[in-house]
DNA sequence: TTGTAGGCGTTATCAC
DNA sequence: GTGATAACGCCTACAA
């Protein structure tokens, strides 16, 4: 019958398999876990039998035994509407995806749409069915990461954590990074520095705003906070900001952005405005997305190493399972500028 | 000791529940699952001590004996590369996870980055571990969807599924979008109308094709191949395949594009060759993601409803793993153009 | 190095 | 309606 094929001669299970290779399944176990106490011998044969049978561990009854889920889940909190969109997000999940196949584990993605979803999440964190969790596109108020490693669970924030925090995370240096953009706009010789900045509730998207203060501090120019708006890391945001930017200083000779994507859109507007890029107005980005080599003409960056982040997350997380310490940890990475044509600072020797 | 906090007092499991609600293991549980034949002072008893002690349910303990893991999985098949980067799927899997979360099941994303991993992921799926799968942005020669589906784990795919393929999907109608999106241009007067595609390996695209195609050949066009281009869904492709359309054809006075982030791309092109939106080019875009209406003139597209997909995959999905009956069933939902001004459909009278 | 036996937390099958 | 009790598939002392 059509509808048994499912559990017609029933999964096959460990028992089948050593069944097979003529061992017991304490041994069978061991091969599987690739216990070094295990005869070669019998090694082999449960491993022939294994491939024969095509078999797959049960994950529940391990879970059951292990106390562990073999999954870690990726958490994108409640307030998450806009900045959503952006897809420095797909990147993001396919390096953890990927770091975290390597060593088996699955990814669980978990996007509460209300705070009540949330509290309810919280609970079910922890409870050991997710072995760790990684919190990203955090707001400076929420106490989620803490919460949950007060119960035990390893976290990791992707981001700086907001100050005072207690939580491990993983993130690029913004603020030198931010700064190291600004320095290049001003080194083309622009001094009417403007930038867009992400939402200042979250974290990297002050540091990023910082590193731009930073950068004019340290060439003494005064802080101008007519050329400092909020474009929320959407593209929407942005073309709003970069209008009210061009409204209070018309003169404004070069804009830091705190995202490509919304770097891309604060170009639109520019060049709707009919400013040249980067004649009239040199532009810097932040993520070196994809976006950024195809833009019109292509986006200077601030790049920051999505798959090195990704990996050491992991790594802290898998190290947590491992060895629990509750030990916040932070691991910051260098970020790179990008030079392309967008800030003037390229030879325009091209052909 | 700190280390002990995830184990201290252990989890609290369903015997502590009936222990301190006086009733049997059986009765908990029956609570647990809302059993109709339950006494409601037992029922009662049960849910006080569950919410006094925090109790949550072993999902594993629960999947061990169940068969079922209450998850179902997202995959993007391996070839991925640039589609991937279109904010699309994060509305998607947004959508997916909302309805899914709605019915206590997981989402598990699965990426697999080579084939090798998909061919793995092929027996993990199978045995068990996953109750549904949804498969999204498939290529057309990709059996994935029947090689799961054989196993007797329901799929549906997002989009249609090839042709002859025997698989469950949900998709907008796209060709006949396409075609209204294609009427809408011809029915403002333009004549000389290009489009790009997406990659035509994908259903998708192929029917936007199609649909484009047909709304000349009902306007009595005959179709011109250099008026096609294809844009395999990046804003990379994008863009290099507007270039290539105005290097054929630059008399086109209007382009229907198969999605909203290359239409973004094709615009700015358009604008950098000196062509105004919508005098000298009509554009309509597809998906009417939010871009849509943030772009320099905002862009006509062609909308479908994910969430009504979403819930409807979730649905066929739950469906086949309630009563398996390996029928695959097709449910397209119908879509609808939402004219703004890049087709220069809009009366020019908005203040 | 290997095997035996007990248990992980639930649900399902029975009697009662 | 309710309560024992036997699975579910695997891991892991412990003994051999």
């Amino acid at each position: 019958m059509a509808q048994d094929d499912k559990t017609n001669g029933r999964n096959v299970t460990l028992e089948d398999v050593v069944r097979l290779a003529g061992v017991s399944l304490a041994t069978g176990s061991r091969v599987m876990n690739a216990s070094p106490t295990v005869n070669s011998d019998a090694r082999r044969a449960v491993e022939k039998a294994s491939a024969q049978l095509g078999y797959v561990p049960n994950r529940a009854a391990r879970s059951l035994m292990t106390r562990r889920s073999n999954a870690i889940g990726v958490i994108i909190p409640a307030p998450t509407s806009r900045i959503l969109m952006d897809p420095f997000f797909l990147m993001f999940f396919s390096a953890i995806g990927t770091e975290l196949a390597l060593h088996s584990y699955q990814l669980l993605l978990v996007m509460p749409q209300s705070f009540d979803e949330e509290k309810h999440l919280e609970r079910y964190l922890a409870s050991g069915h997710i072995d760790g969790i990684v919190v990203t596109a955090l707001h400076g108020d929420d106490t989620l990461p803490e919460r949950i490693a007060a119960r035990g669970v390893p976290v990791v924030v992707s981001g700086r954590a907001p100050l005072g925090a207690r939580a491990s995370y993983v993130d690029a240096d913004c603020r030198s990074g931010a700064a190291a953009a600004t320095a290049h706009l001003l080194a083309q010789g622009r001094r009417k520095l403007a930038t867009i900045s992400g939402s200042l509730d979250m974290p990297s998207a002050m540091d990023r705003l910082l590193g731009f203060r930073d950068a004019l501090e340290t060439a003494g120019i005064a802080a101008d906070p007519a050329l400092e708006a909020v474009g929320d890391f959407s593209q929407q945001g942005a073309a709003e900001a970069m209008n009210l930017l061009l409204e209070r200083r018309p003169d404004l000779d070069g804009v830091f952005v705190a995202s490509d994507t919304m770097a891309a859109m604060a170009m639109h507007v520019l060049q709707g405005s009919g400013l040249r890029i980067p004649e009239d107005v040199a532009v810097v980005g932040f993520d070196d997305q994809p976006i950024a080599q195809t833009t019109e003409p292509p986006l200077s960056s601030v790049r920051h190493p999505i798959e090195a982040m990704s990996h050491e997350m992991v790594r802290l997380l898998l190290h947590g399972i491992e060895a629990p310490d509750n030990q916040p940890r932070q691991v910051i990475f260098p970020t790179e500028l990008v030079i392309r044509e967008s800030s003037g600072g390229l030879s325009m020797a091209r052909s």
